[in-house]
DNA sequence: CTGATATAATTAACAGTGTTAAGTTAAATT
DNA sequence: AATTTAACTTAACACTGTTAATTATATCAG
């Protein structure tokens, strides 16, 4: 009897089918300029198709800033973590997290500005994958101060000051590509490595 | 003959109007929220109108920014700059970029966020006031470098980092509210300082 | 294999969008 | 008073997200 259960597996391929359509088309083409429609037509359904399988625009914009976060997380974590040396570790994530968004500049910018607009609290409630992404950087700081190279700041508002950071450089370097920008990793290494500079003990 | 001159005053007073209108609705409702027959019904003419006075709802955007750009040169000027202590005067200045940007949250996206992807550029160009409040910016950072309170960085280099930093802190406290941030003053004086802190000789 | 039932997908429609072209009204000039 | 010019509006187009009603399709019972 397990029709049931391929049905159920359809369905899933479908959802997903739509899924990836509409990050696809987000990313390429800007999320407001994306009609139901237009997805519809790339996976060759009706346009009320999906919202057989999506409450509508603003939950596929959700389920597929997931997936972007889910991949940062991922990026982040495949770094080699040297817990001897906190300082350099805290520094290859910031510049792995600013060329993530500069590598996926409209993934980026639908999870951190466009979709809190929509959505409000941008899912970084307990146990989702926001909150793990900040848990980790929470974790890099911590081990500073465990360590002493850090002076004894306080390890919320210091994660929160350095996020604001790295946010504001790649928003930057994204929404001003014509800005005579100095040069592009120096600019990022000079924003990482002035806020680490400036927490040193 | 100052009947030409007359038509002229009046035209020029209709498009404030409409302008005032648009600023008002887009900062209030949102640019996506606000169409061109609300702003239409708002000063009692038809939507067509409107297109006399302004190339198009971009167009509309583009002068609510140049608008806002314009308070906040004005907000950075009034600050009273003592020469003889330009870390001081860097540090009001930061928080005063910041206090803004969170006093007019629709207008500082608006202006930094939204209006980049309609309008390359943003005016930044020569002479616009884009790049007269980068010039503040830079002329401060010259100063603390001259004044040797600043080890020998990048003039360029550094105002970009320390306008990252201020920029990324304004868009996350806007734009994730529900974000359990430490304490909104503490998080952003962090910022500041740790930056000031991270650039000092 | 047939008929009933549940599920999936579609068509048609609504109220709204930015924008353009054509038409109308009002004012200024000759 | 007639004509030109400027200001404004009406009607329309091709879209948008979304809902309700309808049709097609696949599953199950007898």
């Amino acid at each position: 009897m397990g029709t049931k259960e391929r049905r159920a597996r359809e369905k899933e391929q479908l959802q997903r089918q739509i899924l990836s359509a509409a990050r696809e088309l987000f990313v390429n083409e800007g999320y407001e300029n994306v009609s139901m429609r237009k997805i519809a037509d790339k996976i060759e359904y009706s346009p009320t198709t999906i919202y057989l399988y999506f409450k509508d625009k603003a939950d596929l914009l959700d389920s597929a800033c997931q997936e972007t976060l889910l991949d940062l997380l991922n990026t982040l974590e495949l770094l080699n973590r040297d817990k001897s040396d906190p300082i350099e570790t805290l520094r290859k994530s910031g510049k792995a997290y600013v060329e993530f968004g500069l590598k996926y500049p409209q993934d980026y910018k639908l999870t951190f500005v466009l979709r809190p607009q929509f959505q409000q609290g941008l899912g970084l409630e307990e146990g989702s994958v926001g909150e793990r992404v900040f848990n980790y950087l929470r974790a890099m700081v911590s081990e500073c101060i465990r360590q002493r190279v850090f002076r004894q700041v306080d390890v919320e508002t210091t994660g929160q000051a350095l996020w604001s950071a790295v946010h504001g450089v790649i928003l930057l370097l994204i929404d001003f590509p014509d800005f005579p920008w100095t040069e592009k990793d120096k600019l990022i290494d000079t924003v990482i490595h002035t806020m680490i500079e400036g927490l040193k003990a």
